[in-house]
RNA sequence: UUGACCAUAGCUCAAUAGGUAGAGCCUCAUAUUGUGAAUAUGGAAAAUGCCGGUUCGAUUCCGGUUGGUCAACCCA
């Protein structure tokens, strides 16, 4: 045997044991948000380099060091998307969806980081992502809030906390920042060599530092919110009231700042401390300069992601996945005559029946081995196609799951039974 | 990018202070030539991830590499 080939870093299968998992995941959010107004978007997964360039930012982690860009045959740079948002975005002005229109959109699919990898870190791994363009007032905000917690909700999941905060406008930002920087650097004996570099780089995220013996320079650090004017504190606040009157529960969280340019106003992460050094599993908030900034005609845009590796991790520890669907029949046939017979009854099974699952024994077999196989597919029922059936045009009904003895019916009264107990079972 | 641990049948794991590998599960067959989780018997399944070094001899020691797991960084 030739040496195996491995599967690239970081980029590990969905083995069909965890398919019905995903379809279950993405199933629910698929309806959650089609019966909201959502509807379906497709990008490609390769983008020209230059456009996360400009929209995530060109000092960020994510451009400087964890993309996978190459040159294509003709020399242009490419790159496998890091993120869904600026894609998004990018497809939507090139298709003149954004133009004098709002858009309720969603999109799933693979994303690609080099990082290495980790409890619930891959290189490729997987994002459901909503984005909304063309609202201006925080109750869209409010919208993807309740969307997600419904989602929580309908899966079952628990735990989840709701972190919030608000950006403000840039230039409320940018004055800001100089505040920031102003303060550190008047304490700069405080800081770690990560923060040193920070302070010229994206200052905001010295808040973020997970450093304990920066706590306490970053705890006394004046906050963001302190600083804003009163348009976007209204606009905050307003966004708290209205997830009080829901009852959504949340924490202000001043330090949350988010690792893209792009976002400004509100900006939150779901998390959970159940996965490990990985926590957010679904973040966003709004980013309405990015629309201008990537070309588009300037419009407000509100959108969030989540992991959906992470988010089934959780439903997995807390024992929230549904047991897979079993088949309802498997087909025992002995002999041609048999097979012939039996793929005629599946047929005529199939299209009586909505829905029903029938396995039909291919490859051979005697009795003993189709049983077995039978037994093995967690069939609800074996149905016996032998010489004696097909003479007699009857067919033999054998109970895998449940008592009761083995019976023989007319193969013309198959479909009754099957739907009488096919009803029993779901009813 | 940095650090720690790990890598033996399809799966879960043994083994030898360096002497070319065993078990359980799974699978297949037979006992039962038309009846599935039991039992018994038998079979199949591994150049010990890959490359190189030390050695008479490496699965075992060393180096590298690939992959896995976890953490820092960062993020979904």
């Amino acid at each position: 045997m030739a040496n195996k080939i491995r599967q690239v870093k970081g980029m590990p299968p969905v083995l069909p044991e965890s398919t019905p998992n995903w379809q279950y995941v993405e199933s629910k959010f698929r309806h959650l948000l089609q019966s909201s107004g959502y509807a379906e978007i497709r990008m490609p997964l390769l983008e020209h380099t230059e456009l996360f360039k400009r929209s995530i930012g060109e000092v960020t982690d994510i451009v400087e060091k964890e993309m996978y860009t190459f040159d294509d045959l003709n020399g242009k740079s490419l790159t496998l998307r890091p993120e869904g948002t600026a894609g998004c975005v990018r497809t939507a002005i090139d298709n003149g969806l954004l133009h004098n229109q709002k858009q309720r959109l969603w999109y799933a699919g693979p994303m690609f980081r080099h990082e290495n990898t980790q409890a619930g870190r891959y290189r490729q791994f997987h994002q459901i992502g909503v984005e909304a363009f063309g609202f201006a007032d925080t109750d869209i905000e409010l919208e993807h809030l309740v969307l997600v917690s419904r989602l929580w909700k309908e899966l079952g999941l628990a735990n989840m906390t709701l972190e919030l905060n608000t950006l403000g406008t840039s230039e409320e930002r940018l004055q800001y920042k100089k505040i920031l920087v102003d303060y550190f650097q008047q304490q700069q004996d405080l800081l770690d060599e990560d923060s040193i570099r920070r302070l010229g780089s994206n200052p905001l995220r010295i808040l973020d530092s997970k450093n304990p013996q920066m706590a306490e320079l970053i705890g006394n650090a004046p906050v963001l919110l302190d600083h804003l004017g009163e348009e976007s504190t209204g606009k905050f606040n307003r966004l708290l009231a209205l997830l009080d009157k829901l009852q959504i529960a949340y924490t202000v969280n001043t330090r949350l700042v988010r690792g893209l340019d792009y976002y400004c106003h509100t900006v939150y992460e779901w998390t959970t401390n159940e996965l490990g050094a990985q926590s957010a599993v679904c973040a966003g908030g709004r980013f309405d300069g990015l629309v201008e900034q990537l070309g588009g005609r300037a419009g407000t845009a509100v959108g969030f992601a989540m992991g959906i590796e992470r988010l089934i991790m959780l439903l997995e520890k807390q024992n929230s996945l549904p047991e897979p669907e079993r088949p309802d029949i498997y087909l025992v046939m002995l002999g041609d005559q048999a097979q012939e017979t039996g793929f005629v009854i599946a047929e005529t099974l199939r299209d009586a029946i909505a829905n029903i699952r029938v396995i039909i024994n291919c490859g051979g077999g005697n009795m003993k081995a189709q049983i077995k196989r039978a037994d093995k597919s967690g069939a609800e029922l074996a149905l016996f196609l032998g010489e004696d059936e097909v003479n007699s045009g009857q067919i033999s009904i054998k109970y895998l799951r449940e008592e009761g003895k083995q019976i023989k019916i007319d193969q013309q009264k198959l479909v009754e039974f099957i739907r009488k107990h096919i009803s029993q079972r779901t009813g």
